[in-house]
DNA sequence: GCATATAAGTCAACATGACTGACATAAAAA
DNA sequence: TTTTTATGTCAGTCATGTTGACTTATATGC
């Protein structure tokens, strides 16, 4: 098109060109997300290899623990996954005594959703791990940077009714 | 063990008990990574879906993208995944067009990777889309936010050597 | 009260992307 | 020359997702 070279596609840093730091901003923030994501999936994974679970038996544990007397219905829509897929994991955890079933007082034809004592020990163990790592990463920064994370996780959150989940907290007095 | 009534699990949130907050704000923590992540994922996937890939190859893509001229066991190492995997995902690139593959020089064992023209358009279709989402995000907060987003992934990551590939970038001037 | 919709569960078949283990080839390094 | 390394391959298994068809019990609308 023109004499003026193009440059291909990774323009150096030297430029300091803005839309490269843009670019190069946005691609490193990608790849953040991934790396921090398989790391804080790997010490619940470690765990679960204990019990010969997966990632779905413990998606199930921690929303069934985190909403007590849920039905499958509502477990169905946040998990995102079809019934059949759930009702694998599901049962196991049911027939292994990790998640109990109850009867729905208004509608009967509920099933609501609890974890057992021993489901909520496995859940604690698990929580746990992840907790220590995030707690670990919010102790190294300051509360801003938290408020920060939050933030930005919750712009990258397309579904409003997600993004509701999320009351504000006001921060601990530290 | 005593009179004392212990709290069940979730102490109500009036009692401002510092502790709670502490513990709900970890768990908001991981139930936002959770779906930030779900979603994150979620506009590669339509895409991918077209060319009838999966993550394992946008993964691959991503990787071989970013660093042209990476050696398979540099990739393996980076994925954390097995030759035998990667080789499935990889064979299929190679032979549908979107990755080459270069003897190398020094040690021609090594076939060094490279997205071709193709594969490179695949792969700004894919990070567009993830840029996008991450851009919006951003775009809604501040730099500071971003900033603290920024820090606390990488708290997250375990390994060092993973932190080492994000080097501290200028904040562009906006 | 009957028709229809909904909640839950089941059977079967299939795809993807991980895994292990064993082995082959070429080239580098000791 | 022997050993190690980089890559690739065959074969089998597992976990987790999918679609489609169908059942049972219960609720809800007309």
């Amino acid at each position: 098109m023109t004499d003026i070279k193009t440059p291909p596609h990774g323009a150096s840093k030297l430029t300091a060109n803005p839309l490269f730091l843009r670019d190069e901003e946005l691609r490193q923030a990608i790849e953040m997300l991934f790396f921090a994501y398989r790391d804080f999936t790997g010490v619940a994974d470690e765990i679960l290899a204990d019990y010969g679970f997966g990632r779905a038996h413990h998606r199930a544990i921690y929303f069934i623990g985190r909403h007590p007397g849920m039905t499958v219905s509502e477990l169905l829509r946040i998990l995102r996954i079809t019934k059949q897929s759930l009702n694998r994991v599901l049962g196991q955890l049911i027939e292994e005594g990790y998640v109990s079933q109850q009867q729905g007082v208004q509608d009967r034809r509920q099933r609501l959703l609890r974890l057992t004592e021993k489901g909520r020990a496995l859940e604690e163990r698990l929580s746990a791990a992840q907790q220590s790592l995030i707690a670990g990463a919010f102790r190294e920064v300051g509360a801003e940077s938290v408020d920060g994370f939050r933030k930005v996780l919750l712009g990258i959150m397309g579904n409003e009714g997600d993004r509701e989940r999320f009351e504000r907290l006001q921060s601990p007095r530290r």
